[in-house]
RNA sequence: GGAGAGGUGGCCGAGUGGUUUAAGGCGAUGGUCUUGAAAACCAUUGUACGGUUCUCCGUACCGCAGGUUCGAAUCCUGUCCUCUCCGCCA
């Protein structure tokens, strides 16, 4: 979520960042924003005020029922004179009647039915305000509904174009092997070695799953295991998260509601299977205010990735580029606001390191404002490639989000000097995605014979094997 | 899944309809005292939003959501969570 402020100050600035992302819906949303903020603060200084003279008065009435000093003629006096204050909207001097010290003289007379009228008063008074709060809160819940629809404002160093084709990319990085026979794709390479078995999976769940086996199940564990550890080398906490999460927790990491079709829920809570354990970790510190000495705050953690992709129905539906289920480890940072775009770029270091070590031919892509996405300031991507299906394949996805999700998930710190809050910075990048990692792997090493050759980093987690045979 | 108990500030804990505008304690921070520290004493104390503009003021928040009432931490309903016991279970 952006800052209100920010879009109530400067709302025309605002409008040509989000042109540059093309983001035409959101657009439009922002003259309604500003609307409604000034509706909503104007209501509520109204009934704000209104409220306060209500209590006022209704703590005034409480004393003066239990006075013990002051006889029952004088308190139905009070009562009288009040009630008819309030009836003219003077609440001052009706709390000021029925608070007086001494006694208040008028020649109002006493009446038996003097409570019964300051009572009927105090509840046109309430029901008024009823009304206002009433409407104050469908003002504010069409605000956060427009707000939640407004995506991340592109970082000022972020190239401005429209579209994934515009993307900056970075050298190749590591040299493209020259094959002495044709690279087969992983699609044929894996049923061949037996390590992938695509039919099993469709019998089993449908389209777009597959199942693991053997060389395969080990090498995706191995990868798993070689991730997380070079994450914990490179200071990471690795945590193990719940892979179902409340809804709540989809909108602190900015999933909802704008993909929320591409999230699979459960049918009988209203909770939701993981599209990445970034929305967990966002999550991790939700409510809290951390000290700016703890800061930052680096977690790494692997999990099942579930995804609808019903957006790219028809797209990439052979291998396992694109599936339904897949593992990835990703790293999460919360930082101080000053600090977040230096540590964008260690982050994207490190995820780049872990493809030097696998010795793969990858380069770093600068995402254009067309291509940023939802909910990051600035972003880069970490692809490798194929040589079997003749690609680049994004393994890593490495974003600063600025207080974007800070702001929706309550994510603060106290700063040493001060002890007034601010939001953090989040970060997050894949550190990798098994699937295209294995087809990378697969393909880059694959040998004449359709055997596949284990990179170095891998073999003591494969029990120092250097080659995944034919059998 | 069944039965029971319970959710109050950073923590403990009092509070069964109106000076509770959440007592008291612990912790934390600042100060006094001290060569320094401890102890003692004094003061301060959360979050969000709005108004004001550098100083305050107001509103809301006692798990959450409704309801009753002129007035709710307190009464009613629903719901979530925690604990104990039982059942089931990797």
């Amino acid at each position: 979520m952006l800052d209100i402020a920010l879009i109530r100050q400067k709302p025309d600035w605002i409008k040509e960042q989000i042109e540059k992302l093309g983001d035409e819906a959101a657009l439009a949303r922002i003259d309604a924003i500003v609307e409604l903020d000034r509706q909503r603060r104007a209501i509520r200084t109204r009934i704000e005020t209104e409220q306060a003279a209500r209590n006022k008065l209704n703590r005034a009435m409480g004393v003066l029922r239990g006075s013990k000093t002051m006889t029952d003629g004088e308190k139905a006096m009070r009562a009288q004179t009040a009630s008819a204050a309030i009836g003219v909207r003077d609440y001052d001097r009706a709390s000021a009647i029925l608070e007086a010290s001494e006694a208040v003289g008028g020649a109002v007379p006493a009446d038996a039915a003097a409570f019964e009228e300051l009572i009927r008063e105090l509840r046109i008074m309430g029901d008024q305000i009823n009304d206002g709060f009433k409407q104050a809160e469908t003002i504010e819940s069409e605000l956060r509904d427009n707000m939640l629809w407004i995506p991340n404002l592109p970082h000022e160093s972020v190239p401005v174009a429209a579209s994934e084709d515009d993307n900056v990319a970075g050298a190749i990085q590591g040299a493209l092997r020259e094959f002495d026979f044709d690279p087969k794709p992983h699609w044929e390479l894996g049923p061949a070695l037996g390590i992938i078995d695509f039919e099993r999976g469709v019998k089993i769940s449908g389209s777009r799953y597959y199942v693991l086996k053997d060389w395969g199940a080990r090498l995706q564990r191995a990868l798993i295991s070689f991730f997380l550890d070079t994450a914990r080398a490179n200071s990471y906490r690795e945590v193990y998260t719940p892979y179902i999460v409340h809804r709540e927790m989809l909108y602190g990491s900015a999933q909802f509601p704008k993909f929320e079709d591409t999230v699979y829920g459960l049918a009988e809570e209203d909770k939701f299977l993981l599209p990445t354990a970034e929305v967990a970790i966002t999550n991790l510190h939700r409510d809290e205010i951390l000290e700016e000495a703890e800061l930052p705050l680096s977690y790494v953690a692997h999990s099942p990735c579930f995804r609808s992709e019903k957006a790219s129905a028809g797209r990439d539906v052979r291998g396992i580029k694109r599936v339904h289920q897949f593992e990835k480890v990703e790293m999460f940072k919360f930082t101080r606001p000053e600090s977040s775009y230096d540590e964008l770029e260690t982050m994207t270091e490190q995820a780049e390191a872990i493809c030097a070590q696998l010795k793969v031919p990858y380069r770093r892509l600068e995402i254009v404002t067309g291509d940023l996405g939802f909910s990051a300031t600035k972003k880069y991507d970490i692809e490798i490639w194929s040589p079997g299906c003749e690609e680049w394949l994004e393994v890593s996805s490495c974003s600063n989000t600025e207080a974007f999700q800070a702001r929706r998930a309550m994510l603060r710190y106290y700063p040493s000097d001060s002890r007034k809050s601010r939001y953090l910075h989040t970060l997050n990048g894949s550190g990798l995605a098994t699937p295209r990692v294995m087809i990378a792997l697969m393909e880059n090493y694959q040998q004449a014979d359709g055997s596949i050759e284990i990179p170095d980093v891998l073999r003591p987690y494969l029990g120092g094997a250097a080659v995944i045979p034919m059998t």
